[in-house]
DNA sequence: TTTAGGG
DNA sequence: CCCTAAA
């Protein structure tokens, strides 16, 4: 059983930070205007939601309040909302303060979550006036780091017309002053019986949850992520969710003040009474998806076009108006141009797809002595179907439902306890011993003219490669895996008295190149499926990379990465198999999603395949020092605009060295040649070398400032 | 395509 | 290395 209330909120704008006077090239004010397009917008979205918490409040609002009218009231909101926003990796953070308040806490750690602090769970919010509102990241417990350098912006009331704020941001005044004067429809539920697990029901666990154990009041703020393409899809913005609670009212709707200029209804400003219905602010999810889960894919399933998804309780009718989502759509794509994230070689179906049999196919003596090569590429080949459509179901909705499981798997409690515990001043130790690592299949090749010494770089580049970022270390713990790196050791069940010969590690892909959205339990659909194997959970394709290591663990679920090591060296005339494979125990582990594919089939056949734009990001080839010669030399002769010539002229036969990479590479040379060598990483250079980067470097700076000196001297003696 | 520069 | 606006 769900009560629920909705309400209106109409923002009424916000202030443009000024663009610095130093901003001079044309170049420059795009990246500056950009920045803050999208940081305001985010600022706003998350304003947005606080303020719509605040005024949840409002109605019972005390007389102290000074204000009776609606109006007047969302006034004292907006006026005492302060927000501000720091810059990318950094959290976005909203603190909402009416006077007299700091009675009451609510964190939102992310956008699914508030967590109320000082608040009772039967202590209906609506009650609660003065509210302290903060939205933190849940990755931060503390808000403080970095806040020197957060811009601020304050609401400031004389300039809170729209048109002062549009004639601020050139250029896009019409889609602002669409957006700022859009209103939030904010709705609330509490379940009076909570199941976790169902669709939105989020259980609180982060770091930055300060909110009482015994009854933490979550509010689900939800990212209308779900609505951010063309998606009518009724989404709640705001649920909340305080198991035994008492609610009192039931679907009571607010007065609120209505400056919705496209709404024809109203048309003008002043105070309405009227029901209205809100639109969520979307890109908060936008923001959070990039930022967080690097995953640009970001499409709601046409098939939830106008549908209602609710939790199989039937409990959750989330509202979400159709209003605007073009503008919505549009404002969404050009704003948040997010392309399709390149998927890296072991989430791409394609890649392992093709790597594989490419690989196996031209190698069969190989697949003799390994008879798991073929067994499991095969079986790639049939998990590569299933995990294309599984993968672009995903991608579409992760973003309340990742932090939602996650934090359901965490579970709130724990997490608690997690921290407490891991505070104790007497912290056993649990000491591991780890033979080896067994590294993943490589694939090598190199010329038969090759020396040995080359060989053992080229093999060497490849494990470097992999290790560097392809890879990270999973934990098993009597075969399952271990996904809750908050947890601590103990309260996994590592400890230094428990049997470790249960606990495993595997080397698997890289969360950070590998998008979040990818696992199971990200999906709200995943949780009708069962999937009670741990290892099925596995994100198909990366579930198929899973590499088993030799740390005693009783399930060596080991899998071979089809890692496909190009070592472009040029004439790759006679491939030679390095590959170090010689895995005798290393089981074939790969996991074919359990869940049912028509439940998934939320992504439209027509949506056009993302397997298409599914790029391998090229590995990571550090320079030689001889490179580093040959490119100084070349730069030093044709100096450092020409980046074309210098390819041909000094790498014309690396083809994995584009005039791109060569460019970057001088780039980071001049800043090698800058900073201290203590500060320098990696195959160090020589000084020689590097004294000579920078005197190339200035020159040919002189020679490019004469240039164009001489050029404009030219043109204003043309003009005069 | 190439260059330039931010990420 | 990636991405992309501009040229």
């Amino acid at each position: 059983m769900v009560l629920q209330k909705r309400l209106d909120y109409g923002f009424n704008g916000y202030q443009v930070p000024h663009m610095p006077r130093a901003t001079r090239s044309a170049r420059r004010r795009r990246s500056f205007k950009k920045k803050h397009e999208e940081n305001q917008m985010c600022a706003f979205d998350l304003l947005a939601i606080v303020a719509g918490k605040l005024l949840l409040d409002k109605e019972s609002a005390p007389s102290s309040s000074n204000t009776s009218a609606d109006k007047d009231q969302c006034a004292v909101v907006n006026s005492a909302v302060k927000y501000e926003w720091q810059d990318e990796e950094k959290p976005l953070k909203v603190e909402a303060c009416d006077q007299g308040s700091a009675a009451r806490n609510f964190f939102v750690s992310d956008l699914s979550q508030v967590h109320g602090q000082g608040c009772s769970s039967k202590e209906s919010l609506v009650i609660q006036n003065n509210l302290n509102l903060r939205l933190a990241s849940a990755l931060t417990k503390s808000d403080c780091a970095g806040r020197s350098n957060a811009e601020k912006l304050r609401n400031d009331k004389s300039k809170n017309d729209i048109g002062t704020f549009a004639s601020k941001v050139e250029g896009v005044s019409s889609e602002y002053r669409e957006f700022g004067d859009c209103k939030l429809e904010v709705e609330t539920k509490r379940a009076v019986k909570d199941e976790p697990g169902k669709s939105g029901v989020v259980l609180s666990s982060t770091a930055a949850n300060m909110c009482s154990l015994e009854d933490p009041v979550v509010l689900d703020a939800k990212p209308p992520a779900l609505a951010s393409l063309d998606s009518c899809a009724k989404v709640p913005l705001c649920r909340n969710h305080i198991p035994n609670s008492s609610y009192p009212t039931n679907q009571d709707d607010v007065n609120v003040v209505s400056r919705d200029d496209d709404d024809n209804s109203s048309g003008c400003t002043h105070p309405i009474t009227k029901k209205k219905f809100f639109r969520p602010a979307p890109r908060i999810g936008d923001r959070r998806i990039r930022k967080i889960l690097a995953s640009k894919y970001w499409k709601v399933a046409p098939k939830f076009k106008d549908a209602t998804v609710s939790n199989s309780d039937g409990d959750l009718k989330p509202v979400f108006h159709k209003r605007k989502n073009y503008y919505r759509q549009q404002r969404s794509e050009r704003l948040y141009p997010f392309k399709k994230r390149k998927h890296y070689a072991y989430s791409s179906p394609s890649n392992l797809d093709g790597g594989l049999s490419c690989e196996f196919v031209s190698d069969s003596p190989r697949k003799g002595s390994n008879g798991d090569a073929s067994g499991s590429c095969t079986r790639m080949h049939g998990v590569t179907g299933a995990s294309s459509s599984f993968v672009a179901q995903h991608t579409s909705f992760q973003p309340r439902d990742s932090h939602g499981m996650r934090t359901f798997n965490g579970g709130a409690s724990s997490s608690f306890v997690g921290q407490r515990t891991s505070f104790q001043p007497r912290d056993c130790h649990v000491k591991l011993r780890i033979k080896s690592f067994r590294v993943p299949e490589l694939l090598v090749e190199i010329p038969e003219s090759s020396t040995v010494g080359l060989l053992r770089r080229t093999v060497m580049e490849a494990v470097t490669a992999i290790l560097g970022g392809g890879l990270r270390v999973g934990v098993l713990l009597q075969g399952k895996k271990v996904r809750d790196d908050n947890k601590t050791l103990l309260q996994t069940g590592i400890s230094h008295n428990n049997q470790l010969d249960s606990l495993g590690f595997c080397l698997e892909p890289n969360p950070s190149q590998t998008p979040p959205s990818l696992c199971p339990e990200d999906s709200p659909f995943l949780l009708q499926c069962d999937t009670p194997d741990p290892i099925s959970r596995c994100p198909p394709t990366a579930g198929v990379v899973c590499q088993g290591i030799c740390t005693g663990s009783p399930e060596p679920h080991a899998n071979n990465l089809g890692n496909c090591i190009e070592s472009d060296h040029d004439s790759a005339s006679s491939p030679t198999d390095t590959s170090m494979d010689k895995s005798t125990n290393s089981k074939a582990l790969v996991a074919v999603p359990a869940m049912k594919v028509e439940a998934l089939a939320v992504v439209p056949a027509h949506q056009k395949s993302k397997q298409s734009e599914i790029v391998q990001r090229r590995i990571r080839r550090p320079f030689s020092v001889a490179e580093v010669e040959a490119l100084v030399q070349a730069v030093e002769k044709l100096g450092t605009g020409r980046w074309r010539d210098v390819k041909l002229r000094a790498f014309d036969n690396a083809k994995h060295r584009t005039y791109v990479d060569l460019k970057d590479k001088w780039k980071t040379l001049v800043h090698t040649a800058r900073i201290s060598p203590q500060q320098r990483r990696g195959e160090p250079v020589p000084q020689e070398l590097l004294d000579r980067v920078l005197t190339a470097h200035a020159y040919w700076s002189q020679q490019q400032a004469d240039q164009q000196f001489k050029h404009q001297h030219a043109e204003t003696c043309l003009l005069l």
